[in-house]
RNA sequence: GGGGCUGUAGCUCAGUUUGGUUAGAGUGCCGGUCUGUCACACCGGAGGCCGCGGGUUCGAGUCCCGUCAGCCCCGCCA
C-alpha cells in the first residue's frame, strides 16, 4: 500500500513515483492549488494537488479531506520550489505531487487536536486520557513510547549478553500479608478463594535461584493497590533482576553498565561508577535517603556552637540529648522574610517545631537567631556577610526530614544552579528495620533483606541499628531500584518474619513455601528492581509516568479510554460466589 | 482518609475579586473566494446544562453548602 514512510522522503528521491499513506495532518486549500500535511510515524510530508499534475477525481478527493482522514496518495517526488522551501520541516524541500488520491477512511473532526498550532497549551490531560487514541498520535507521545521500546530492548540485550535468562513468573499469585494492598481475583473454580495480581515477583525470581537458574532477569508487570501519584501506577514495569553466588558489587556493576548503555540511547551521560552513600551518611548530610545530588547544599552539624549560646531553645535541645543541624546558605541573606518563611513551612511541614535563622550582615547578625550570636559566632561558623544560617533542634528523626524539606525549598528559593544535569547514586546499608507509627516493627524494604554481617549479633539486643545488604539506586533524587542480598537461611528468614509480628502458624501458610525451597539448598542470592516506566519518563525528559504509558490510569486509578473499573451483574458475582456490600 | 489547584463553545482561555441588559476572544467546525501555501489569506455563518445538585437573592458563570471529575501533595506505597 505504501513505498515510503512520510518522513522519509528526501531530495534525491526527485522524480520516483511513490506512495504514501498516513493520516491528514493539516490542509491549506488555496483554490486552483491545495496542500496536505500528510503524517505516518515516521514524519510528515506535504503533497500537492494541482490542475497541472492531479487526476479530476484526485482533485475532488482533496477538497472534502478534513483533519485526520486516512488517506493513500500516489504521485510524484518533486523538489520544491526555492522560495517554497520549509526549513522547519525535516522533509520541508521537498513535496509529493499526488497523482492519485484514496480516502480510506473519514475521521470525525477530533474531540482533541492532533495538531496544535505553536504556543497552544495541551488539552487538559482529562481529555488527553479519555480520548487516547487521538492524544497518541501526536509526535510527542509516539517519541517517547519508542524511545521506551529502545530502552527495553537493550535492556533485554544487555542481560542476555551478561548471561541472564528472562522468565515469566505468575500474574496470579497468592496475596501477601504485608505491604502494599493487593489486587484479588476471584476463583469460579474454588469459591470463594482468591488470587492476587503480584505486587513484583520478588518470592518467585528467589524461587528460581534456587531452582538453579543463576542469573535472572524480567521485565515484569507489577500491581499494587494504593493512592496514585505522578510517579505511581497501580500497574507499573520493573526490570527484575536476581543473580546466585553474588555480592551487592556484581548488582551495581550491571546496573552501572546497564545505565550507561541505556543513558547512551537516550542521548545523556552517564559516567559509572555511580557516588556511593551509607544510608547514615545520607541522612546526615542530606536528611533523606534519595538526595537529589545535582545540588552541592549539605547539612552540617552546628550543635558545639549554637548550642553554647543563651537561648534556652537550642541549650535545651542539646541538654534532651539532641543536635542542632542546618544549613549555610552562601548569598542566602537576600532571601526576603517571606521566602525564609516558605522554607520554614517546608520544614514544618515534615515535623520540625519550627526553624532558627541568621543573616549575617557586615557588622551583626539578623533575624530570630541572630540576636544570640556573639561576636565570634558568625567566625566559627566561617559565615561571611551576606550568608544566611538556617538550623533545626532536635533529634535526628525530626530534624533530618525537617532539613530534607529546608534544604529543597532553599535550592528552589535561592535558584541554586545545578553542577550537573543526571546525578546518579548509590544508597547502601538501609537498616532492616524501621519503628512503625504505632511502634510497631516492620521490614524497611521486605522481609528478606540478609542482615549486614557485623551487625547481626544485635538482632535481639538492639534490632532497630541492624544494618541490612540492602540498596538503591536514585537518580535526581528520585528512587529508581531497590534491592539487596536475600536471607538464604531457612531458619534465619524463619526468624526475622517472627521479628515482623508473624505467629508460626502464619509464618508456615503464608511462607511455608518459600522456607520449604530455602532448605532445598539455596544458593547465596541478590538482586535489585528498577523502575522501567519511571527510567523511560526521566530519560525521555518527562516527569509523569503517564508520558510513557499507552493507556495510564488517572490518580483515581480510573481508565478514562475504556473505562475501567466498572460494576459487574449478580450473575456474574455469583457464579464466583462473591456478594457485594454497601458502601459501609 | 486529608489538604491544595482546576472545571465557561469541539479545543485553549478571559469573565468570578465588587451578583445586574443578549456570556466573550483565539482556534477549530460549516459555507464562499483564492495556483506556492506551510499557524495560508480574505468574506460570511453556526456553535453554550458556565461540571452536577441544592440554597441565598428581585436577580447567580460570579456568593454559600454539598457532590463528581482531572491534576499536585500528605497519609499510604516493603
Amino acid at each position: 500500500m505504501r513505498s515510503n514512510g512520510a518522513g522519509m522522503v528526501t531530495p534525491d528521491m526527485a522524480g520516483e513515483e511513490v506512495r504514501i499513506a498516513g493520516w491528514v495532518h493539516r490542509r491549506r486549500d488555496l483554490g486552483g492549488l491545495v496542500f496536505l500535511d500528510v503524517r505516518d510515524r515516521s514524519g510528515l510530508l506535504q503533497a500537492s494537488a494541482g490542475p497541472g499534475w492531479s487526476s479530476p477525481e484526485a482533485m475532488e478527493a482533496v477538497r472534502g479531506l478534513g483533519p485526520e482522514d486516512v488517506i493513500g496518495i500516489r504521485g510524484v517526488v518533486a523538489p520544491r520550489p526555492e522560495a517554497a522551501r520549509n526549513p522547519d520541516m525535516a522533509t520541508g524541500d521537498v513535496e509529493v505531487q499526488i497523482t492519485e488520491l484514496e480516502v480510506f477512511n473519514k475521521a470525525r473532526t477530533p474531540a482533541i487536536p492532533v495538531y496544535l498550532p505553536p504556543e497552544e497549551e495541551l488539552p487538559s490531560e482529562k481529555l488527553r486520557l479519555r480520548h487516547r487514541v487521538l492524544d497518541l498520535r501526536r509526535h510527542d507521545l509516539q517519541a517517547r513510547l519508542i524511545l521506551r521500546h529502545r530502552l527495553v530492548l537493550e535492556v533485554r540485550n544487555f542481560f542476555h549478553e551478561q548471561g541472564f535468562v528472562e522468565i515469566e513468573t505468575p500474574m496470579l499469585t497468592k496475596p501477601t500479608p504485608e505491604g502494599a494492598r493487593d489486587f484479588l481475583v476471584p476463583s469460579r473454580v474454588h469459591p470463594g478463594e482468591f488470587f492476587a495480581l503480584p505486587q513484583s515477583p520478588q518470592i518467585y525470581k528467589q524461587l528460581l535461584m534456587i531452582a538453579g537458574f543463576d542469573r535472572y532477569v524480567q521485565i515484569a508487570r507489577c500491581f499494587r493497590d494504593e493512592d496514585l501519584r505522578a510517579d505511581r501506577q497501580p500497574e507499573f514495569t520493573q526490570i527484575d533482576v536476581e543473580a546466585s553466588f553474588v555480592q551487592p558489587e556484581d548488582i551495581y556493576g550491571w546496573c552501572e553498565g546497564l545505565m550507561a548503555r541505556l543513558a547512551e540511547v537516550a542521548g545523556i551521560e552517564a559516567d559509572p561508577p555511580f557516588l556511593r552513600l551509607t544510608y547514615q551518611d545520607a541522612m546526615e548530610r542530606f536528611g533523606c535517603d534519595r538526595p537529589d545530588l545535582r545540588y552541592g547544599l549539605e547539612i552540617g552539624d552546628y550543635s558545639d556552637v549554637l548550642g553554647a549560646l543563651d537561648s534556652n531553645i537550642l541549650r535545651g535541645a542539646i541538654a534532651k540529648g539532641g543536635r542542632i543541624r542546618g544549613l549555610h546558605l552562601a548569598g542566602g541573606a537576600r532571601l526576603s522574610r517571606k521566602q525564609i518563611d516558605a522554607i520554614e513551612r517546608a520544614a514544618k511541614a515534615e515535623g520540625a517545631p519550627g526553624l532558627f535563622w541568621a543573616k549575617i550582615q557586615e557588622d551583626r547578625a539578623t533575624g530570630p537567631m541572630g540576636r544570640f550570636f556573639r561576636d565570634d559566632t558568625s567566625a566559627r561558623l566561617a559565615l561571611s556577610p551576606g550568608d544566611l544560617i538556617l538550623a533545626a533542634a532536635g533529634p535526628d528523626r525530626v530534624t533530618s526530614p525537617a532539613l530534607d524539606a529546608a534544604r529543597r525549598a532553599s535550592i528552589q528559593a535561592l535558584e541554586l544552579p545545578r553542577t550537573t544535569a543526571h546525578a546518579w547514586l548509590w544508597v547502601t546499608g538501609f537498616p532492616v528495620f524501621e519503628e512503625g507509627a504505632d511502634g510497631t516493627m516492620g521490614a524497611n524494604h521486605h522481609p528478606f533483606v540478609q542482615p549486614h554481617p557485623d551487625d547481626i549479633h544485635r538482632l535481639d539486643s538492639d534490632p532497630l541499628s541492624v544494618r541490612g545488604l540492602a540498596y538503591d539506586l536514585v537518580y535526581n533524587g528520585t528512587e529508581l531500584g531497590s534491592g539487596s542480598v536475600r536471607v538464604h537461611d531457612a531458619d534465619l528468614q524463619a526468624r526475622l518474619l517472627g521479628m515482623l509480628g508473624l505467629s508460626e502458624d502464619e509464618i508456615a501458610t503464608k511462607f511455608g513455601f518459600l522456607l520449604e525451597a530455602l532448605r532445598a539448598g539455596a544458593p547465596p542470592h541478590g538482586g535489585i528492581a528498577l523502575g522501567m516506566d519511571r527510567l523511560a519518563a526521566w530519560l525521555s525528559g518527562g516527569t509523569s509516568l503517564r508520558d510513557v504509558i499507552a493507556f495510564p490510569k488517572t490518580t483515581a486509578a480510573r481508565a478514562l479510554y475504556e473505562g475501567a473499573p466498572v460494576q459487574v451483574g449478580a450473575a456474574e458475582l455469583a457464579a464466583l460466589g462473591i456478594s457485594v456490600g454497601g458502601s459501609e
